[in-house]
DNA sequence: TCGGTAAACGAATGACATTCGCTATTGACA
DNA sequence: TGTCAATAGCGAATGTCATTCGTTTACCGA
């Protein structure tokens, strides 16, 4: 047929994305320098992904999922449904929304600044929220699913809160987001769940 | 002295960004449809605002403080502590971060592109923030000082994480935010405070 | 070895925010 | 009432990007 793109290159891009998107954030991060980076051309990078916000989350994704199931396996370890629930918002609130790499920042970033004709699949938001499921059902087998969905969507939101919030940087105001308000929100279900069965670990 | 400064002019470029920024959001508004818009030049533009992001603030500040305030009248009329909460948060998350005019994407996207060296002052989060503390204050007195913190922050991320999904426009996934979780941030609350005192009203 | 496909590249293009150099107004003061 | 200096207002740059175009190779199957 005819010559075949290079996995190497792809790669490269990446990189080079990854590295400039965690020093500069995506606005900042030039398609040219990511070219420069990766040692091709500018219009080279469009013959790997049809735009930037492409390499964004093509550089998102995976970072993303690898977070999560490194959290999930911390959740998993920990003992008592108190302390996973913890565990888990503390890690997806404090760790994952909030880390300094400037990945949520990129994420960010790219959501706000999508053209509406840029549609990104929701694919690796449903992926999270379902993780976060997962883990709520494993902390506290007795809630519903109704109680783990809005549990799910209420940090999920919180997350994006957390990351645009990254941005302002002020130091004012923002010490640790407030994980302590939503450990609030699951203690009606924790109380629930133990008063039927007293804690088993 | 000189020449001044025409209160007019000023509105009249507020007034044309209100309105794109309603229309196509802040990043689609270009400087040159305010300035046509608002009868000027574009140069002229920067004679009353130092930058197209200070103009996004000068829009949004006054509109949310008229919508808290809103809100807040609202929420005084309502009667019950459960029955006031419910209408703070809805009203906030439904009401105000989903608002269907655009001034919160608005917001997000001017967040989002801010560069370091563009300071906003935090005045208006603080002045948010305090009017939420106050409501909380207002549906249950018998809160502490610390809580009311904490949930104030918590509803603020929830705010910010709202207003950025507002640029997905999926459709899917997102119906009502799921402000049904955030209502059981407060039952602890509730619950302390009417087993304390019966409720009054 | 040959031919065609598509990777790779350098040079446009087209949008923008922001700045520059100049002109025209105007408000305080003589 | 006239003068003049500060500055509103303007049209034309500037500079920075993402993205596209026109060519030129390099590769793969035959």
């Amino acid at each position: 047929m005819a010559r075949q793109k290079s996995e190497q290159v792809r790669q490269a891009i990446l990189d080079a994305a990854h590295t400039l998107f965690t020093e500069k954030g995506y606005i900042a991060t030039t398609i040219s320098a990511i070219a420069r980076s990766a040692n091709t051309s500018q219009s080279n990078v469009y013959v790997y992904f049809a735009s930037k916000i492409e390499i964004a989350f093509a550089v998102f994704d995976p970072w993303m999922r690898a977070k999560m199931i490194e959290l999930e396996s911390n959740v998993g370890a920990t003992r008592g449904a108190e302390a996973k629930l913890e565990a888990m918002v503390t890690g997806l609130l404090n760790g994952i929304a909030a880390d300094h790499s400037g990945q949520t920042l990129t994420l960010v970033q790219a959501l706000a600044t999508a053209k509406p004709t840029d549609n990104y699949s929701s694919t690796l938001l449903n992926w999270t929220m379902e993780r976060l499921r997962v883990m709520i059902a494993d902390a506290v087998p007795a809630s519903t699913a109704d109680e783990r969905e809005a549990l799910a969507q209420a940090l999920m939101l919180a997350f994006d809160g957390v990351a645009l919030r990254q941005n302002l940087r002020r130091g004012e105001i923002q010490g640790e987001p407030s994980t302590a308000a939503f450990h609030h929100l699951f203690q009606p279900m924790i109380d629930r769940a133990t008063a039927k069965e007293p804690a088993r670990t």
